[in-house]
DNA sequence: CCCATCCGTACCGAAGCGGTCCTATTTGGA
DNA sequence: TCCAAATAGGACCGCTTCGGTACGGATGGG
């Protein structure tokens, strides 16, 4: 099924949600409730989009998070990647991609790359600014899993 | 991280050492040495291939399993799809997308789509042929798997 | 100095998945 | 006719992973 872990489906909802205001200071707890999903997640996926250079987060008191570039030049494969660690369907064609020994001879190395690539490209094509569309309805999305329960 | 599950990565590695010897009938035994997997683990992904009808499968005595098609009418897509079932990156995506009930008005869904379209693609535009390239060091590869242990 | 907030870590419970086993069924050959 | 070889299908189980929680520390404003 290949799908996205729920970490980053969250991480999704959050970045559209702060690109809505792109100014505006937002505390983890504040998110947390627009978005109806637990805190102390919300804090955890925001300290690791902030750790990719994603956000900007201020301590201390009246401290929140910002968008750390405009909504545009932030893509979904930075969102996915800041969460998920890097985007790679199988182990040889991570950075790390030697784990296989006879991969400098495997034919499907190169073709399981440009399977990849052709996978983040279609990631990066579409920017955080798209998917966050200005819409009455979205302000109050659900997420899915949240449905559920 | 968004990897392929092990399930799949195995089956990619089961047909292509199929479509080497297209006209070969092969039983799970056989493909489980050849491919140094456990022996049940094969013989749940190839019924699963088989289900999908990427493969014919043959009872009894004499019996094993066959390419159902020509190793290029057959995709990456084809094969992940039938062992980890539908591909898509969030629920929006699926035949049953109307988990969230405000799908209608969600501007994030058509984008969610066409980057799953993109992934879909990425998936079918590469054939068991092309992956299955004759090659000497190819025959004994070593799932990646196997070798952590 | 105090409080609100972010930071880091360590921990836990549940769910999904990889893996195994058992039994039934089919088929070919001795 | 009987046996061996092979798939079909399901039940089961342990383990890893991931989502979620809880605590103590650091930081900055009032």
């Amino acid at each position: 099924m290949i799908k996205l872990s729920r970490m980053a489906d969250y991480a999704v909802v959050l970045m559209t949600q702060l690109a809505r205001e792109p100014d505006a200071l937002r505390t983890a707890a504040e998110l947390s409730q627009s978005c109806g999903l637990p805190q102390p997640t919300v804090s955890k996926i925001l300290k690791r989009l902030a750790h990719a250079d994603l956000l900007v987060s201020y301590r201390g008191n009246k401290g929140g998070y910002l968008l750390a570039r405009a909504a545009g030049g932030i893509t979904m494969a930075d969102v996915i990647g800041a969460v998920d660690g890097p985007i790679a369907l199988t182990d040889c064609t991570g950075p790390d991609g030697l784990v296989c020994e006879i991969e400098a001879l495997c034919p499907t190395r190169t073709n399981w790359q440009s399977i990849n690539r052709a996978m983040v490209e279609a990631l990066s094509s579409v920017s955080l600014a798209e998917m966050a569309v200005p819409h009455a309805a979205f302000a109050g999305r659900t997420p899915v899993r949240a449905l559920a329960e």
